[in-house]
DNA sequence: GTAGGGTTAG
């Protein structure tokens, strides 16, 4: 209800105002224009600085995934009160409300109550930020208000989220009548730390003391934050939510979805969101980034799609999300398509959007104008940073990447580990040996991290391209005994193919067979690399024991584009309707390709080792197949860009690099591990990849 | 006009 002082007109805009978000339930962002009209009207009539007003509109914006908006009509108020102060603080996320809550005690002008601190506390358990949430619970003691029910339940949940669950306990088993709330945050917390067992006789002794078990109970109660060895529990659970008659309760249907996608079963996860009669905002992102996370790329945009078909508007972590899918399948097209619907929808540009904007154009081959957006974004964060890093990387450009970082730290921005993961892949694909050491260095001796497996395989791949293989070899033995596996060994193996270094070859796969036996891989490379040193028998033996091994080989495929429509081939395919004329193209191609100096490489056909060598003669790799469609299907000085789910092999890359020349066209392509752009008979990559 | 427990993101 409005304030009783509030003169009339503010008391009815309070009104509206609260009616406009009842109807807004489930985060409906069309509305945020008459939200805007509304907020218009009011600061017309004066009411910018009125805390009453304010505060309402602060929720509304934030009930509309506006916290951007929410934040200035805060900042509009000269003297804020404690309840606009609290609606501010629940409104930010994390690290935000605490540095607000920081400021708020600072200004001094309104003093804090239980309901700021019952608004800070999650903030700082979100982080798991143990630090923070003494020193809140400190003030609480200090201003007495330690002892409210609200805050304690707050702090039952930090300290449990903190993984301090024996605190978290006895702050519940000093209330004197714990409620319903405060079993809820002390199942979740045992349940986040895994220990299930706890939870659920804490849920036995509250349905054992009569309470009534909510949906929150359940959600508490269901291990998304540890899901794997409790496959038995979600069955049980499953049917008790079935039997307590939760069985269409969104909440607990949306737990459970993400359960099932953490388990990766997306069927089950699927039948669990199809269940929702009604599904909430939550529903949709669930689903839809556990298909992204899964790498069901084509089902998060499909549902993505069924959402937009069906008028419930998104807001910016379905954006995200269905971007990450969008990333994954390098669909640039479809990405431009969502990047248009946020503005459409006048979504907010949170850095979660932004960030995965950037990261979309990366991955569908548009570093520029991954560039533009990441150079116009005022918001960065080390994952902003981490992400263009890394895009040059994939694209080839170690030293744009190596500038990039420079200014990253020139910014007086913290690197993660993620960063350097990026610094060394992009030194690793840029030819950068010196530049990547140092970088390996000073994250371990200046940074204190410790390399992980992806930083040490980065390091022995840098090294190995360089042709360094002993000092690659020798610096194994130097790295941390969790991160020596198959991808340190992996990564020298195929070095040493690079370079022909058959001794050290078998060294490393004789590790890689008893470390990975199913792996097909490492026999194709081994095979390779005596073939191409004319020792046939050892060839012959490897692809034997990798039949008998009955492994099977992901078949290539490459996707290509046209407008807005995706076409598909495989190596050899006679599927597609064109058929016929890109096989005929191919051919008057390829003699003017050797005409230009182009000399097929039959070895790459040994890839293929579960094969009859005869089929490779015959067959086409599927990159020849999209790039001969591509070429017969756009205008002359159109760029074609194609995605390969393989590596690209030698034969197709030197033919690649021929037909950039002869048909003075720009080629990119996307392959299993980077970019190559390829220009008038030159590879961005330097035909080091 | 505000708050504690639960599900979603780069």
């Amino acid at each position: 209800m409005p304030s009783p002082g509030l003169p009339p007109p503010a008391a009815a805009l309070l009104a509206d105002v609260g009616a406009l978000r009842r109807s807004s339930r489930g985060g409906v962002a069309s509305l945020s224009a008459s939200a805007r009209a509304l907020h218009g009207l009011a600061v017309a009539a004066g009411y910018a600085g009125d805390t009453f007003v304010a505060s309402a509109f602060t929720k509304l914006y934030s009930t509309l995934s506006r916290g951007d908006d929410a934040r200035k009509v805060f900042d509009a108020v000269p003297s804020p009160d404690t309840v606009l102060w609290n609606t501010l603080l629940a409104v930010l996320s994390r690290s935000e409300a605490m540095e607000a809550f920081v400021r708020m005690v600072r200004a001094g002008s309104a003093q804090p109550d239980s309901t700021t601190l019952s608004s800070v506390l999650p903030a700082a358990a979100e982080v798991a930020d143990v630090t923070m949430g003494r020193c809140v619970h400190a003030f609480g003691e200090k201003c007495g208000l330690a002892q409210d029910e609200h805050v304690v339940t707050a702090l039952i949940s930090l300290y449990a989220k903190c993984g301090d669950t024996e605190c978290a306990r006895r702050l519940f088993d000093r209330m004197v009548v714990p409620d319903l709330v405060a079993y809820n945050a002390l199942i979740s917390g045992y349940s986040v730390n895994g220990m299930v067992g706890l939870s659920v006789e804490l849920f036995k002794d509250l349905v054992t003391l009569g309470l009534r078990p909510t949906s929150s109970t359940l959600v508490a109660l269901i291990p998304v934050h540890s899901p794997f060895g409790h496959e038995q529990l979600t069955r049980c659970l499953h049917a008790y939510v079935v039997k307590a008659g939760f069985d269409a309760n969104a909440p607990v249907l949306t737990a459970l979805t993400t359960l099932y996608c953490r388990l990766n079963d997306m069927d089950s996860a699927r039948k669990a969101f199809d269940a929702m009669p009604e599904k909430t905002m939550e529903s949709w992102n669930a689903m839809i980034s556990g298909y992204a996370q899964n790498g069901l790329t084509e089902k998060a945009v499909a549902l993505f799609q069924k959402m937009q078909a069906l008028n419930v508007p998104p807001n910016p972590l379905t954006i995200s999300s269905t971007l990450s899918a969008c990333a994954q399948l390098g669909a640039l097209s479809l990405g431009k398509w969502v990047h248009k619907i946020i503005s459409k929808e006048n979504l907010e540009l949170n850095v979660y959007v932004i960030t995965a904007l950037i990261d979309m154009y990366v991955k569908c081959g548009s570093i520029v104008e991954a560039r533009r957006i990441f150079d116009r974004m005022d918001n960065k964060n080390v994952v902003s940073w981490n992400v263009m890093i890394s895009g040059y990387g994939l694209h080839g450009q170690g030293a744009e990447a190596l500038k990039l970082y420079k200014d990253m730290l020139d910014a007086n921005l913290l690197p993660t580990s993620s960063t350097f993961l990026s610094v060394l892949y992009a030194c690793s694909h840029g030819g950068l040996v010196e530049e990547g050491r140092t970088a390996f260095r000073s994250m371990t001796s200046h940074y204190g991290f410790t390399p992980g497996i992806e930083h040490c395989t980065c390091m022995v791949d840098l090294l190995g391209r360089a042709g360094r293989l002993k000092e690659a070899y020798e610096l194994i033995s130097e790295f941390p005994k969790s991160a020596i596996g198959p991808g340190v060994w992996g990564a020298l193996l195929a070095a040493c193919m690079v370079h022909k270094d058959a001794d050290l070859a078998k060294l490393a796969s004789q590790k890689l067979f008893e470390l990975e036996p199913e792996n097909t891989g490492y026999y194709v490379l081994l095979s390779n690399l005596y073939t191409s040193k004319k020792q046939y028998s050892e060839a012959a033996g490897v692809r034997q024991e990798a039949k008998s091994k009955k492994l099977v080989k992901t078949p290539g495929c490459t996707l290509i584009e046209i407008g807005d429509k995706p076409h598909v081939f495989m190596a050899g395919d006679r599927a597609h309707p064109q058929s016929d004329a890109i096989y005929s193209y191919l051919e008057k191609l390829t003699t003017k390709m050797i005409e230009a100096g182009y000399r097929p490489d039959t070895e790459a056909a040994l890839y293929d080792v579960e094969e009859e060598e005869k089929e490779h003669m015959v067959k086409v790799h599927s990159e020849k197949l999209a790039i001969a469609f591509g070429l017969l299907n756009t205008e002359p000085g159109t760029e074609i860009r194609i995605i390969k789910n393989l590596r690209v092999c030698l034969d197709c890359h030197n033919a690649t690099k021929i037909i950039s020349k002869v048909t003075q066209r720009l080629i990119v392509v996307r392959d299993a591990s980077r970019f190559h752009h390829f220009r008038d008979g030159v590879c961005s990559c330097g035909d080091y990849w």
